[in-house]
RNA sequence: UCCUCAGUAGCUCAGUUGGUUAGAGCGGCGGACUGUUAAUCCGUAGGUCGUAGGUUCAAGUCCUACCUGGGGAGCCA
């Protein structure tokens, strides 16, 4: 999948697997360098599957058994590590077009198989996160990494040909007035005897930057500097949340992108978000799809048990379907209403009651609109003041705040956005009324007091979107490395 | 953090109202097979039943606490 387009592999000691199979030159010799997968066959002749990561496709050696040494043979074990040269052939098998006839094989490194703990067959997703130094090796993950890859390069590139400019925030904050919620804190100070005070508080003005400090939980403040003055800009970094939050759609560490524009409203926005989801998910079904059809297979594999009430849409279709319809747009008024007069509301099956303006929305409410209501993606704008951040532009209405949330099916709330408050005197009243402290955020209020514009900006959570194109069900499998409570393994 | 379910072989699981020597499939290993596709067939090894207490003549099974994991909720992206 992953090829040069070009035929730079004849340059190359190697050929990536992906090109291989994809190549009609029969007859012609060629190194490939893998891991095995499994190998079977008889006296005769064995059969070893290779991968090299370069797609979900294995390559199939062919092993005339009387041209190797046995000894060798033996080392070639699911996992070991090997080099083959050999002649392209058409492949007898119905499975693969084309496979390699080994002529040199050698064992990079070899891989016991009474203590490789990834076997031949089908390992429980909750298993593999166990050992996710490995569970590259397998195809599930290699589909998700390599997807995780062409998401990456679609976001730089969506921004990139529309002008914006790539921001690197600070990661590490002494800001901690954004209220997204719990901060990891920084610090070189010896915690088991840190340097007091006369109040015998602990003296921060020892600690490596002079004051506390924190990771950062968005890049969104001094994102906004940056989009007053380069007009269109974007992030995309890590994200820090020390939040207990212990479900299949949080994570303590994980990726936000951040896009930011001065000169744009709230529909602005709105039209920004949409577009951008549907580049993203265009662009999965250009270039990843057979990944997508393999993640498609073991999705619908995994349902089948499950009634067919309850199986999600077939992935492909999912991402189609998403693609070829406009998001539904309404006030989060408009969506009380709904809700109030829903059927699950009426017949009292809502845990959580609708009682009116000012309700907060809770996730069932979320996924009635979104999964029984609409049917498609929704996007909620223009939320009461009581129940959204400081810096969101403030109605006429002076109840409600120009927010808005997109909402996925499954997933819930995949952006979450706002036109900004501009204007300096109403900003300052709003972090009046919710207790933020103006003194530290001098250098955000400058920038509504010098040549302040409208502008608005979303964040979006690259894992989420990592669920939503892969049909995968838990956050923890669509990152390679998870970090949630307890658990910073690897 | 709350609710809920689970933890038995390398993996996925079964194990009856508490009863004597804890089972299966897959994987591993050994063998058979001239082209396989997570090959197939025959054979074989492999267990401190999550941890610590408790009840009982007797605990994988019952009780308590803790740990870990799944699902749901809250917080959110």
């Amino acid at each position: 999948m992953w090829t040069s387009g070009l035929k730079i592999y004849k340059l190359m000691q190697r050929t990536k697997v992906a090109d291989l199979l994809r190549s009609n030159e029969i007859g012609k010799t060629f190194t490939v360098k893998g891991w095995v997968r499994t190998r079977r066959g008889n006296k005769k002749v064995n059969f070893v599957a290779l991968n090299d990561g370069s797609g979900i496709n294995n390559l199939q050696i062919v092993v005339d058994m009387d041209q190797f040494d046995e000894a060798l043979i033996r080392r070639i074990t699911t996992g070991a590590a090997l080099s083959v040269e050999g002649e392209l052939k058409e492949s007898l098998g119905s499975a693969q077009k084309v496979e390699l006839h080994a002529r040199k094989i050698e064992v990079l490194g070899d891989c016991d198989p009474e203590k490789y703990p990834l076997q031949p067959k089908k390992h429980s997703l909750e298993f593999l996160r166990e050992i996710a130094h490995l569970r590259f090796r397998t195809n599930t993950f290699g589909a998700i990494t390599r997807i995780r890859h062409a998401m990456i390069f679609a976001v730089h590139q969506f921004f990139n040909q529309k002008g914006f400019y790539n921001i690197h925030t600070p990661i590490i904050t002494a800001s901690d007035a954004e209220g997204a919620g719990e901060m990891f804190q920084v610090t070189t100070l010896d915690l088991e005897n840190p340097p007091r005070n006369e109040e015998n508080k602990i003296d921060y003005s020892k600690d490596f930057f002079g004051k506390p400090t924190n990771l950062t939980v968005s890049g969104q403040l001094e994102g906004e500097l940056a989009a007053l003055a380069m007009s269109e800009i974007y992030t995309f970094g890590p994200t820090f949340r020390a939040e207990n939050s212990n479900t299949s759609r949080h994570l303590a560490e994980f990726w936000m992108i951040e896009p930011e524009m001065a000169f744009y409203d709230l529909n602005d926005n709105m039209d920004l978000a949409e577009e951008f989801l549907k580049y993203l998910i265009q662009y999965a079904l250009d270039h990843c799809m057979e990944d997508l059809q393999f993640l498609s297979k073991r999705l619908q594999e995994e349902e089948k048990n499950k009634k067919a009430s309850e199986r999600s849409m077939e992935l492909i279709e999912k991402l189609k379907f998403v693609l070829e319809n406009q998001f539904v747009r309404l006030t989060y008024t408009e969506a009380i209403n709904i809700l109030e007069n829903s059927k699950p509301n009426k017949k009292g099956k809502f845990q959580y009651p609708i009682q009116g303006f000012g309700t907060d929305l809770q996730s069932e409410h979320e996924r009635y609109l979104v999964e029984k209501h609409f049917k498609k993606p929704v996007i909620l704008t223009d939320y009461p003041k009581e129940i959204k951040a400081f810096y969101m532009k403030l109605n006429e209405d002076n109840k409600t705040v120009r927010a808005m949330d997109v909402l996925f099916p499954q997933i819930g709330e995949i952006i979450g956005g706002s036109q900004r408050e501009e204007d300096y005197g109403k900003l300052v009243q709003r972090m009046r009324e919710m207790n933020i402290p103006e003194e530290e955020m001098w250098w955000f209020l400058d920038t509504r007091r010098f040549g302040s514009v409208p502008h608005s900006g979303f964040g979006l959570g690259f894992e989420r979107l990592m669920l939503f194109v892969t049909g995968m069900t838990n956050i923890r499998d669509v990152i390679p490395f998870p970090r949630t409570p307890k658990n910073a393994e690897f």
